[in-house]
DNA sequence: CTGGTGATCAGTAACCATTCCTGTTTCCGA
DNA sequence: TCGGAAACAGGAATGGTTACTGATCACCAG
């Protein structure tokens, strides 16, 4: 997403466009995978050491506030971020922590079934998938 | 389920079936709703006063791994434990906490799909539901 | 330019669910 | 009954995350 998108979706909500903000979303597209805030937290520190965690924290939660960080929380693993908003499917290795994408399932229709099920407001509906990577089934 | 049919359970895996395992059973089925460890541990504690919290939280562990309590898991909140172990959808509301089921939604099918679509081999997968129930929707 | 105001930040302490550790007790088979 | 393994109580430790505090920063009005 580009700079101009994010710093008008941030102001839509009253939010500003900082530099620490800004590094947290450029660590996010350079860590490519799904890295956990301390990830994240290390990237930025390469280029502004002093940087503090608790700072990509509320980074973090204000770009997910507004709609341009996705996250996503496995029990037992810190949770994990990433600049793909769209409904998706990760999986997570229970051994070695990997997370991957699984392609080509489409939970759209389930959230609505939900939803016609609930009398709750549902704000959110994730599928949490675990399993072993290919790598660990071998070893 | 059973004292005996628990008691075989655990004895298949190596486990025994002790006072404290079999409290922690019958506050889940007092608790009737999602508890959590430390809910599970204050029930024990009105009849047990000198069981330790650690002490549950091992009696769910095995329990869990023996297939006679299931677990879910919810960000920013403590893991709630039940005695339904089959597939079930519940949703946490996120004001108030509490945790009700999603009758009548089956997941069955999305699981088989995800196994067609990723190399892991896939030991869980649980959808993680939020939203506003109807009281604090009103409030 | 200057002072004021509120958002943001760095640094660090606190929090809380959960696990780990240690010495003790209980249970079961021989 | 005895010996060894499993389980336990109590409490300390862990680790991700949040809360707090004073310092900075960005921006605007005068």
């Amino acid at each position: 997403m580009l700079v101009p998108d994010v710093r008008e979706k941030l102001r839509r909500s009253g939010y500003t466009l900082t530099s620490q903000r800004r590094a947290v979303l450029e660590a996010l597209s350079k860590a490519k995978g799904h890295p956990s805030a301390e990830d994240v937290y290390l990237i930025v520190k390469r280029e502004n050491p002093r940087v503090a965690l608790g700072t990509v924290y509320q980074a973090l939660s204000v770009l997910e506030e507004v709609g341009v960080v996705g996250s996503k929380h496995w029990a037992e693993s810190p949770t994990r971020y990433d600049l793909n908003v769209e409904p998706h499917l990760d999986i997570r290795c229970i051994r070695c922590g990997e997370v991957s994408e699984v392609p080509g399932v489409a939970l759209g229709g389930v959230e609505e079934i939900i939803r016609n099920n609930t009398p709750y407001r549902v704000t959110r509906a994730t599928m949490v998938v675990e399993g072993l990577c290919p790598a660990c089934t071998d070893s």
